[in-house]
DNA sequence: ACCTCATATCTTGTTCGCCGATATATAGTG
DNA sequence: CACTATATATCGGCGAACAAGATATGAGGT
C-alpha cells in the first residue's frame, strides 16, 4: 500500500468525509507536512474504491456544489490495521538497530 | 523517502553491508515479507549515497568477486531516525481514528 | 451588474521510482 | 564442461504521484 492511500484510508476512518474533506484531514493529522494533491486523491480513491476498501457512502448537495462523501468499508479498516502494523514492525526494526549501531559502531 | 530506501537504512543501520547482504538482510527483518530486487537497490543506494546517506565503506575481493561494503552516515542515520518518527506518527494516528470508528461507526 | 475568489470534482500530461529481465564474472559442483 | 550460486550493474516497461488546468456555482467586493 502506498502512503497517499494510507492517509486517505486513515482520513476515513473515523468517518465519512469528501474530497477536498479529505484532503483537509490529511494535511490536518501530518500537522501540514503532507499536502495530498488533488490529482493523486481521486486516482487513489478509484483505487481503493476497485479493492472495496472504501465506498461511496452518499451525495449531499451543498451550496450548490456536489459533495461526495466516502466511507471506510470494514475490508478498508481491516487494510488499514494490517498496513499499520507492517509499517510499526519497520519502525521498530530500524530503532532497534540505531540502538546497536550507538554501542558497536562508533565504539 | 520510499519504503525501499527507508529498508537499506535500515539494513546498514547497525554494521556495513555490500549488496547482496542489504537485500538478504532486508529479506530477514521483515520475515520474509519484503524482497529487495537487485534493480531496485542500486538505484535506490545510488539515490542514498547522493543525498549523502551512505558512502562506500570499502571493497573486499572475496572468492574471486567483489565485494562492495555501504556503511550508513551520520546524516543517513539522522534521517533514518526522522523517518521512523514519521511513520510512527503515522501509525498512531491510523490506531487512533481506528479506534474511534470502533466506538462511533458501528454503534 | 460584473469580476474575482473559494469551494468542489475530475482529467490530462509529465516525471519518478520500482520491478523484471538481462549481462558479466568467478568459484564450486555434478 | 556445463550448470548453479554469488555478486555487481544496466535497461525498458509500467504504475503511481504530481502539477496544472477545465468545469461549475455561490459569495463578496467594486
Amino acid at each position: 500500500m502506498t502512503e497517499p492511500a494510507f492517509l486517505v484510508l486513515t482520513a476515513l476512518a473515523d468517518l465519512p468525509r469528501h474530497g477536498y474533506g479529505i484532503v483537509a484531514e490529511v494535511d490536518r493529522l501530518s500537522g501540514g507536512g503532507v499536502r495530498l494533491k488533488v490529482g493523486t486523491l481521486y486516482g487513489v480513491l478509484d483505487r481503493l474504491a476497485g479493492d472495496g476498501l472504501v465506498e461511496l457512502d452518499r451525495e449531499e448537495a451543498w451550496q450548490g456544489r456536489l459533495r461526495r462523501y466516502y466511507r471506510l468499508t470494514d475490508a478498508g479498516a481491516r487494510a488499514l490495521e494490517a498496513e499499520a502494523a507492517r509499517l510499526a514492525a519497520n519502525v521498530a526494526g530500524a530503532r532497534e538497530r540505531l540502538r546497536l549501531r550507538h554501542q558497536g559502531g562508533t565504539a
